[in-house]
DNA sequence: GGAACTCGCCAC
DNA sequence: AAACGTGGCGAGTTCC
């Protein structure tokens, strides 16, 4: 088990603050409409309702009954599983991750094609929304406020988690998911919704600790995922504003670059290319699996499906090795050094002050850091926005909570322009000057949503310049 | 009847 | 040779 303690005065001075900071904004807390909830939950309800009785109909169902009886659960996967994978005798497309059972997660179900499939999995996404997010939300409220909490005693990154309810994974990248949870959740009365999170935080702190100059120029002035894209799906070159291209630099991104920074090998990426081209098209018109197979990549049957990826995947695996030991090359030696320092000493020390020991994996070792002190960089921002609106400068305007590299700010509009600057300023000037380690340029982006409309409402808000 | 586990899925 | 990091949580299941 990993363990980690303050090292330096300043790390205990920061989780000491922290915890204070944290404390406050979960006392001031997050309005939340109950009558929406309930509204939304009977919506909902109805919804699954239907869904379920057409689910009855099918020749699925009427199998699990027979085998199943009284006992037929439809939110039971074991159950699922056995129907499917013994008496159907269909071959599970991968095993759960114990390896018990064939696994029922989306992935696994959507491909085999059976309509009562794609009925289980709008009931799951249905149902999680009602019950894991709504339901929460009117069960921790306290007169139409949420007091989620905000941890810092649990991540063994000294990263934070939260809970009851946790703030830190309502639904954002599914835009129907998104608006039922988000339309929930408010600012105060007559307030703004002030949401500012730093860009790529954690890769510029992979930056500070490795070093690599490559590194550090995409990241400053590049774009190493259009860039990656571009190499793996051997494209001429790649336009990130056009609807259809951008899916392949979406892929680059979500599908190789991200993975492998967390210690992923290309075996593992390909399959999650594909998932990207099969929703991508070139600006001329051309499907990116086409241009695949073009491209000898990958052999497709008539009705376009992929029959062949053995030449895609020896090309990731070139890639992936360009890209360690060619493109992040010296990336690539800070981490065999890390690792052997660790196995050597049996700690790591993170450049905000905490040592890490005891057991760790190879991409623990390497991550935590990056993770770690990625965090620390918004929480040392939050402590000090949490100063100056408490003591300094007594602002109406509170920070009400935060997703690792994200603070959320309940403002008062006449306080925007000076609370929008003034995170600004700390979160880009003052940090760097306070962590003089810090050697390459923080940024932060954000959003806004109009006095008295949902935190689902939020859009793009241009800061002001501060340098 | 509750603790501990598995599975799936939401976030960064 | 080995192979995705950190969390929370609901539902189902198994064990005691």
């Amino acid at each position: 088990m990993l363990q980690t303690k303050a090292l330096t005065k300043d790390a205990y001075q920061l989780m000491h603050d922290g915890i204070l900071a944290f404390g406050r904004a979960e006392r001031q807390g997050i309005r939340v409409d109950v009558e929406y909830c309930e509204r939304k939950k009977a919506h909902l309800t109805r919804k699954i309702e239907r869904v379920t009785k057409q689910l009855q109909n099918t020749k699925l169902l009427k199998l699990w009954n027979k085998i199943y009886g009284v006992k037929t659960n439809i939110s039971s996967n074991h159950q699922l599983s056995r129907v499917l994978y013994k008496t159907m005798k269909i071959k599970p497309f991968k095993s759960t991750a114990s390896g018990n059972q064939g696994a029922t997660d989306e992935e696994s179900l959507s491909m085999l094609g059976i309509p009562a499939l794609d009925q289980i999995l709008e009931i799951r996404k249905l149902t999680k929304v009602r019950d894991t997010y709504l339901d929460a939300f009117v069960r921790e409220q306290v007169d139409g406020t949420l007091h989620p909490f905000f941890n810092l005693h649990i991540p063994r990154t000294f990263r934070s988690s939260s809970s009851n309810p946790n703030f830190q994974n309502i639904p954002a990248r599914d835009k129907q998911a998104m608006m039922m949870c988000r339309q929930a959740l408010y600012a105060r009365e007559g307030h703004h919704w002030l949401a500012v999170d730093y860009s790529g935080v954690e890769v510029r702190m992979a930056c500070i600790y490795t070093q690599d100059q490559k590194l550090i120029y995409d990241t400053v002035h590049g774009d190493m995922h259009l860039d990656m894209a571009v190499e793996l799906y051997k494209l001429d070159s790649l336009d990130k504003n056009h609807s259809g291209e951008k899916n392949l630099r979406q892929g680059g991104k979500n599908g190789f670059v991200f993975p492998e920074f967390y210690g992923d090998y290309y075996g593992n990426c390909v399959p999650n290319l594909l998932k990207w081209a099969r929703i991508a098209t070139l600006k001329d018109g051309t499907p990116a699996l086409v241009h695949l197979s073009d491209k000898g990549l990958v052999k497709l049957d008539k009705k376009g499906k992929v029959t062949n990826t053995d030449k895609f995947l020896k090309h990731v695996e070139k890639v992936e090795d360009d890209f360690w030991n060619v493109r992040y090359r010296t990336y690539s030696k800070w981490k065999k050094s890390w690792w052997s320092k660790y196995q050597k000493r049996g700690y790591i020390d993170m450049l905000t002050g905490f040592r890490c020991s005891g057991v760790m994996t190879k991409n623990e070792c390497i991550n935590t850091p990056f993770q770690g002190s990625a965090f620390h960089c918004l929480l040392w921002a939050f402590i000090r926005i949490d100063e100056l609106a408490y003591e300094e400068e007594k602002w109406d305007s509170k920070p009400i909570g935060q997703i690792h590299d994200e603070i959320s700010i309940d403002t008062h509009p006449e306080e925007l322009e000076h609370v929008a600057e003034t995170v600004q300023r700390v979160t880009c000037i003052e940090l760097p000057e306070a962590w003089n380690w810090i050697d390459v340029p923080l940024e932060v982006e954000a959003d806004l949503c109009p006095v008295n409309q949902p935190w689902a409402s939020k859009q793009f808000y241009e800061l002001p310049e501060v340098c």
